[in-house]
DNA sequence: CCGCATCCTACGTGATACTG
DNA sequence: CAGTATCACGTAGGATGCGG
């Protein structure tokens, strides 16, 4: 059922960009990125719109792909730091010219959505 | 409800990530960067295990994003051939260092997922 | 041969309320 | 403060059959 007989180096990639390109990872890590340890609160507070679930969530993969790590501090009230890793740290880097490409296109790529769903709607009529 | 005051450069990245890091858009890609046009059937059986209607699906995202080019050769039976655009091949270039972190870290990642799982399931015994 | 339309299922996502 | 549990919903993805 899954693409076993592809290249073998295709398959950790998508499954690598499936994981990090899901809605909020890139958030994070952006925000992860200063290198200060970040609470969970200040984290929820500086990216908008996200759940609690979904931060949760978002870094628990993050922390089990070894990422970002995770300090508790068993106070009271508890206090949860997270911080880049080495390893997340060396990703952040790596996508450095994926940033910079998409920054140089995302005006073309929209240009061109907008002229294919142009293009379609006049087929329909 | 979306993350609309967040630096600027993040939302789109993560769009961005969200279209290419799906399922099969990488694969799609990784068998056009060849260079020479392809036809559909042969991308399907190049590509193991998608489905024709999520082939077709992706290469319509990838045309509506300028990435790939689909020509059609209105001969009987039709003949459908499809080539990265030069913007693609752009894109792609920008994943190599992404392509190769994945290469360099893709075991360490997964051992580090095993330990994660592992403590999980130690914790709750 | 190409790929669109339909139906259906699974999963990601979100809102809310509750626990340590 | 940090995180879990529950429910509800929308979209991605797969199987199949039809149309150009």
């Amino acid at each position: 059922m899954h693409p076993d007989h592809l290249p073998e180096d295709c398959r950790p990639i998508s499954n690598l960009l499936s994981r990090i390109g899901d809605k909020w990872t890139i958030l994070v890590m952006r925000v992860l990125e200063q290198g200060e340890p970040i609470r969970f609160k200040e984290l929820h507070r500086a990216i908008g719109g996200i759940s609690q679930r979904m931060l949760t969530v978002t870094l628990r993969h993050l922390e089990r792909d070894g990422l970002v790590i995770r300090t508790v501090y068993p106070t009271i009230p508890p206090r949860v730091e997270y911080e880049l890793s080495e390893r997340g740290l060396g990703l952040q880097q790596a996508m450095v010219p994926l940033f910079e490409w998409t920054k140089d296109n995302a005006r073309d790529i929209y240009q061109s959505q907008i002229a294919f769903d142009l293009a379609k709607d006049k087929a329909v009529t």
